[in-house]
DNA sequence: TGTACATCAGTGAACGCGCGTTCACTGATGTAC
DNA sequence: TGTACATCAGTGAACGCGCGTTCACTGATGTAC
């Protein structure tokens, strides 16, 4: 067996892709060290050369998925300035994203991320605040610029935004793929948005 | 060891309602075999003179959940007319299921319900889709009746409707029962039945 | 009412399996001289 | 440019653990006579 050596930088971003990866055709269920070094191409314990444990493992597939929805939000925003072509925009990229990648909604709701594991609960709440705090403040810039009620709370409004993606994502899985999460989006972006719009 | 030995019907509901207490508590990850027979006070074996396996057990769990969703529907349906009402109540108490039993959404969208059990994600499937239909009806008799707008499609509201429930449902658990659900839900009502409503 | 028997819920030991993790090792790589 | 050495990613055997499940058994219960 050829040995190639790689950098721990390098390896921790193939494992941590690998994991989404595996996460995304097998599930939390299919994840185990052995599967995941499997696809880099390594031996099982030589993961531990770049993570201390599987948990360490999970937290960086975390990161990815987070980097990429924040991401989102930031190249939305600097493409487009009015808050209705914001939130669309992040809608629609948000659902792409999910369809692409089972393993966001597998891993945010799974129980393995949060259990027995304080510590990464709480880090998974901060994330999810920070990305409906971003929310929240498009909405509330819409209600400075008149575009948006006033008489509505930006916080409900951003987790109302989450209702929208999460349960057809949900749908979509259960369906084996059936439900059409963008047809639904599509109407349910026509009633969000005319029931937030002051026009 | 005293041996008290019950009929299998009965076990059959203890064991399903061991489970889902355990499911309560200790998520389902922490659902084995002999956590439940430790429950219900029997050896592991035991289980399986009710229960041909670990999936027909959860199966059983599945069905006791889905009894209590529709039977709030049903009761729902027979204590008041109007669509709002009943959607209201029908929220209200959706909740209220929920925050009662962390199972329900832990074991619905738990893995162990859906992957490498084709059987099984079909029923669920079938299950869910028969609580939208459910939703879906108040909604065109509410429009029959001109308390809804008639330019929205039934189907997508009652996929919003959940979407009132379900990231809150999420906020509420990540966030180690700090986010306020039912504040959540008052507020995205009141958007949601005005966004609908002719009047 | 008392006895014989079939039924079947409950027992406890044992199994094979996949898992996360450890540990002493090997040998490729980059660096200092 | 060539050699000696430290570093450290990768190896493979081994571990302990909890799991779902099996199986031959025990003995309580209800029923037929």
């Amino acid at each position: 067996m050829s040995i190639d050596k790689l950098d721990t930088r390098v390896r921790q971003e193939q494992i941590a892709q690998a994991a989404m990866n595996l996460i995304n055709t097998t599930g939390m269920k299919g994840l185990s060290i052995a599967k995941v070094a499997k696809r880099v191409g390594i031996v099982p314990s030589a993961i531990y050369r770049h993570f201390e444990s599987k948990d360490q493992m999970i937290d960086a597939v975390l990161n990815l998925i987070f980097d990429r929805l924040m991401d989102n939000v930031l190249k939305t925003c600097m493409a487009t300035f009015d808050p209705f072509d914001r939130l669309k925009l992040i809608l629609t990229r948000h659902i792409r994203l999910i369809l692409d990648n089972h393993a966001i909604p597998r891993i945010i709701f799974s129980e393995e991320v949060y259990s027995g594991n304080t510590h990464r609960k709480a880090k998974l709440n901060r994330k999810i605040g920070r990305y409906l705090i971003k929310i929240s403040e498009i909405i509330q810039q819409g209600q400075h610029e008149n575009h948006i009620r006033k008489d509505v709370d930006p916080e409900t409004i951003s987790v109302m935004f989450l209702g929208i993606i999460h349960p057809a994502a949900i749908l979509w899985h259960i369906s084996d793929e059936a439900f059409d999460v963008a047809k639904h989006a599509e109407k349910a972006w026509r009633i969000f948005k005319e029931s937030l719009s002051t026009a």
